[in-house]
DNA sequence: AGGTTAAATGAGAACGATTATCATTAGCAT
DNA sequence: ATGCTAATGATAATCGTTCTCATTTAACCT
């Protein structure tokens, strides 16, 4: 999967409160993986995203410790992760405005949105089966139609 | 996971004129499992389910064959595929009945829903981002609040 | 700054779900 | 019945992810 990580100055000290905020040493590891998910110009990162992006910064990160800081960050509220169709999870920094998603099933492209009635009939549904609604609730399947999507030539 | 298959006569015959439709060839695990997810009272399976189910009518079917030949039956349009959170894909027969789905992210429950209204919202969110809707489309993830949720009393 | 301690890391083994390999078996058209 | 091809079963391999445990490091306290 292709992708481009730009490094930026990044807010070394900022990262660092806000690690601390969430109850986390701010060690080198999750720095810098907080750091990564900030700069990315790809909102929806696998681990093995994350790990490429450590790599190429030259930082000698283990695999282990990548999916351990991920699920911490999410423990911490401060990433989402997604269990989208296709396998591997991919996690999304939580940037307070709810959104839900619609994810390419061929390609895995993936596509925010934002739809108040669905956010309402939503709602009505969930609670009308006796559920409680989660953060990341809505995910539509469909196959995109991008030129350079490998099996744009479906039904 | 609990679940009960309750044998019952089998139109062995109807079976297979489906299965040779769907061009393919009429063999004892095909209609086994074809059997199987007709008649469990289960209407999502996953692999070890139908697996599980197989060994209880005394049948010598191989992890593998059921693999196999759920992803057959997939591609022959008789099962859809769902990989919701949680690791291992369920399987569930095509009825022609278009529905989504809400499931747990705690248990694993799933409940079907229609709703009219998400319906024609989901089909102009999908459009307007140049996709092409998919017949399993809509998935809704919430915490249940059934009283046998191992996790029930969360916020 | 230096020492202490509990927490975090890295390497690799382990894991669970799924897929691939390949020799053997079984549908099904003749 | 026979033969051809596709399907099966046992098992190894793979993939994404988690666990284990010996080593390192951040944070706190002088």
């Amino acid at each position: 999967m292709a992708w481009l990580y730009r490094p930026r100055r990044g807010d070394a000290a900022l990262e660092s409160t806000e690690l601390k905020k969430a109850g986390l040493k701010a060690t080198l590891p999750r720095l810098k993986i907080l750091d990564i998910l900030e700069n990315s110009n790809q909102r929806h990162m696998s681990a093995e995203d994350v790990y490429k992006a450590l790599l190429d910064l030259g930082e000698e990160v283990g695999f282990a410790t990548v999916y351990r800081v991920l699920t911490q960050f999410e423990a911490a509220g401060l990433v989402i992760r997604h269990n989208f169709e296709g396998g591997h999870a991919v996690f999304e920094l939580e940037r307070g405005h709810h959104h839900d998603h619609i994810v390419c099933v061929q390609c895995g492209r993936v596509e925010e949105f934002y739809d108040q009635i669905i956010e309402d009939r939503q709602r009505a549904v969930v609670a009308s089966k006796g559920y409680e609604i989660n953060d990341h609730a809505l995910v539509i399947y469909g196959n995109c139609t991008k030129i350079d999507c490998p099996y744009r030539s479906r039904g």
